[in-house]
DNA sequence: GCCAACGTTGGC
DNA sequence: GCCAACGTTGGC
């Protein structure tokens, strides 16, 4: 099992949106980024475990927790002319971008704000503390993720 | 294949 | 809204 930290801007879509869909369920559509698409179409496994994570807005940090729940898979936005994510270079036979399906799991009482996390002597790896802290999928190792998530449930 | 120009992200 | 840090594009 891996642990990956998705971005999302609450305003657009956000893990009370999440927690509203049928079956709790939705697909993560809208990565343009190829190191995110990577990601997205070869590691990210079924039963992994996704921290949400709220950027862009008033209150940023780590909101809560979903899981994977069907492995990449080509975003068909991609494909439509209307839709805000349309790729004229990418076609259903040689698909550019990927995403998986995730469903909601738990929303934490409070969020585990950015500020705080990277006060955190014990967190150093996570791409949010790290150059490149732009990516919006990004992997998060198990002893990081185990201390973010105790600290989350900790403080609720 | 270099690199300047341009666009985007995202914290503040 | 600003701006730093990247990522992408495209001319050469």
């Amino acid at each position: 099992m891996q642990y990956w930290l998705f971005k999302t801007e609450p305003d657009a879509f956000s893990i009370d949106d999440l927690a509203n869909m049928p079956n709790q369920t939705e697909h993560w559509d809208g990565i343009r980024n190829y190191q995110a698409r990577n990601f997205m179409r070869d590691q990210i496994k079924q039963g992994d475990q996704v921290f949400i994570y709220h950027s862009s807005c008033k209150d940023v940090g780590i909101v809560g927790l979903a899981e994977v729940v069907k492995e990449g898979y080509p975003d068909h936005t991609q494909f439509n002319p209307e839709a805000k994510y349309y790729d004229l270079k990418s076609s259903p036979d040689n698909p550019r971008w990927y995403m998986v399906d995730i469903k909601f799991k738990q929303k934490f009482a409070t969020l585990l704000p950015l500020k705080t996390i990277k006060e955190m002597a014990d967190i150093n790896e996570i791409g949010l503390v790290k150059k490149g802290g732009r990516l919006s999928v990004m992997p998060v190792i198990k002893t990081e993720f185990d201390l973010l998530l105790s600290c989350c449930q900790t403080t609720n």
